[in-house]
DNA sequence: CCTGCCAATGACAACGTTGTCAAGTCCCTT
DNA sequence: AAGGGACTTGACAACGTTGTCATTGGCAGG
């Protein structure tokens, strides 16, 4: 009962201040033709003077064949500038669908991710994009979806039937490896995630290929994968090579944080110049330091301009079979990458 | 009429399933009590056997006395990790409330921030944020809101009425070139926003207060604002230094993407030991850089906990007079902000 | 046995909009 | 002058839910 927050107009209001049924105000609103402009005149005055906004919930509950309004998105952490570059992206596309994004961030969480998608399906998105944190699909079940169409971004497919897209994960990591190896190293470590995140699965495979195609073992010492906080991996690093009897000539860093951190521990330690670093997805100011890190950057924004544009062709109806978009990168040398194996 | 995507089940067909009216369906959704424990069995069954989810915009249409389901977020750019992380802070504090958040970037564009504002109206969002992209309020008129409570973030306070949150970009500036000053520099230039931008313009003015207290005079030509891409700083920066008679020997830069740009330009004219730099706003990895950044880091986080928590104030009824809560902020000095002037 | 009360249940309207359809008006054709 | 078509306009139901209130039945107390 706030007085001084009255009620907002109704179309009902309209409709009495201009002397004119529901139904035509609908349709001034809507910019249906076939009403006088006697009449559109009238309703147009109305709408403005009480400042009428439609209700934007009450039109698309009624509305049989309604465009699209809001997609869902499920992220791992807006606040990791990888992910908030996808989400830009797909903001773009909704954006000239004139739709809105409702994101959120799971925290690699698969509880929270299934909450996520429940809210958006009870909101009735008209469709959903997740950056799965797991390759569980969890709640995202034809069953709750009831054909709402989702897109998958770096997630495993083989299970799903749903559309993806990605970066080339075991293609990146081949060639980040093969780049080290390049360089006359013959033992590299390999600092990444959890190998439970698809993504962090398939990067840890390109390197391990990569190895035993150049005929090379991998040391079981030199690979850490796991560590989960942005902030840990400079500790978990920085111990790493400070309880090895022998260190590696070279380490490949699977993930952005994870080269961050992973440059801090070299700094501290004053090794930045004597072992080799490449890693997986771009750093900022990454160019500045010294020496630059050599990284493969993958192109976030892409990923997530593509995931909303697969989406809106669903959206508008498309039946193709589920697209699998596969996003290639390449190794750009600064420096870090290129250090040479000691003699 | 797509018979592969069944139409999804409403409480009238969980109502018939389980035999009861619609009320009861509701009661038992709704976990309200004075169902019998026979009917609430019923009733579970068809729910979970139909797979029914409640429709959200239907309760919400509804409802009376609603509890907040959506609050819109309206910001320049997601893809800048300060507004990433402020979208972060919100989101926490949305996600207590089991509230989701909608969010888009204006990109610094007055009519896109309009469209936004009008947008959220329309979806009858409990409440707004928005970092404004000028200092013009646009749509965020009473006449419009009727009521939302609107949180601003980073915005001129005196004209609006609304509770605003930021950080001291005043006394932040005013502490940056002190910083500058003590280590003896005479000559600083400054870089940063248009000072259109309600933050850019306390920066700079921070800027000249803290010389004309030291008895200083601010050479225009050492003072350049208004670039706005975040990629164009570098070359700003870099034909700057390169135009200039005679350089300053301390910079002062007024946001983070000013400050990466003129890292960049710096060490591109390889004079980054010995021009003194020191920022605004945190950059990542600006530790690593050598010489490392000295920066001002804002709480971006904070700033969107805090602006959360305002409006989910307001939105349990507060009716206390708008809060101006401003977060200081303290130099970090790291290395390019304490290199000498020359003698 | 009747009264009154309480708990359980459901019928119905309402939220704010749009889709459907019928009615009214006007003008043109025959 | 009658018939027909096109165009305007509005009455009404519907979307999926919840709030209000009436109805039912059971049971305790007189």
């Amino acid at each position: 009962m706030n007085d001084h927050t009255p009620r907002r107009p109704t179309m009902r209001d309209v409709a009495e201040a201009a002397g004119v049924s529901l139904k035509t105000v609908s349709r001034v609103v809507n910019r249906e033709d076939g009403v006088s402009d006697d009449l559109a005149e009238r309703v147009g005055t109305a709408v403005r003077t009480l400042r009428y906004v439609p209700d934007e919930r009450a039109r698309n509950l009624r509305q049989v064949e309604s465009r699209p309004t809001s997609i869902g998105f499920s992220l791992v952490d807006v606040s990791n500038p990888f992910f908030s570059a996808v989400l830009r992206g797909l903001e773009e596309v909704a954006r000239s669908h004139h739709c809105l994004v409702l994101s959120a961030s799971s925290d690699h969480d698969q509880h929270r991710q299934d909450q996520l998608i429940e809210t958006f399906v009870q909101r009735r998105v008209a469709g959903i994009v997740v950056v799965p944190c797991s390759s569980e699909l969890g709640l995202l079940t034809p069953d709750l979806l009831r054909g709402t169409p989702v897109v998958l971004v770096d997630c495993e497919p083989a299970v799903s039937g749903f559309d993806f897209v990605r970066s080339d994960h075991y293609g990146g990591a081949l060639a980040l490896t093969r780049h080290l190896l390049a360089h006359g190293h013959r033992r590299v470590g390999f600092l990444g995630d959890d190998p439970a995140i698809f993504s962090a699965r398939l990067r840890l495979k390109g390197f391990t290929d990569a190895m035993e195609e150049a005929g090379l073992s991998v040391d079981p010492q030199l690979v850490i994968t796991g560590e989960r906080s942005p902030i840990g991996w400079q500790t978990e690093a920085f111990q790493w090579l400070n309880r090895l009897d022998q260190r590696p000539t070279a380490i490949m860093t699977a993930q952005n944080f994870v080269t961050m951190g992973t440059v801090r521990a070299l700094h501290q330690l004053k090794l930045e110049r004597s072992i080799a670093l490449a890693g997986f997805d771009e750093i900022e100011m990454g160019d500045v330091v010294s020496p630059a890190i050599t990284v493969l950057p993958q192109h976030p924004f892409e990923l997530g301009r593509i995931a909303g544009e697969t989406l809106f062709r669903r959206l508008s109806g498309s039946v193709e079979p589920p697209v699998q978009e596969i996003l290639t990168a390449a190794v750009v040398p600064r420096g870090s990458g290129e250090i040479p194996a000691p003699a």
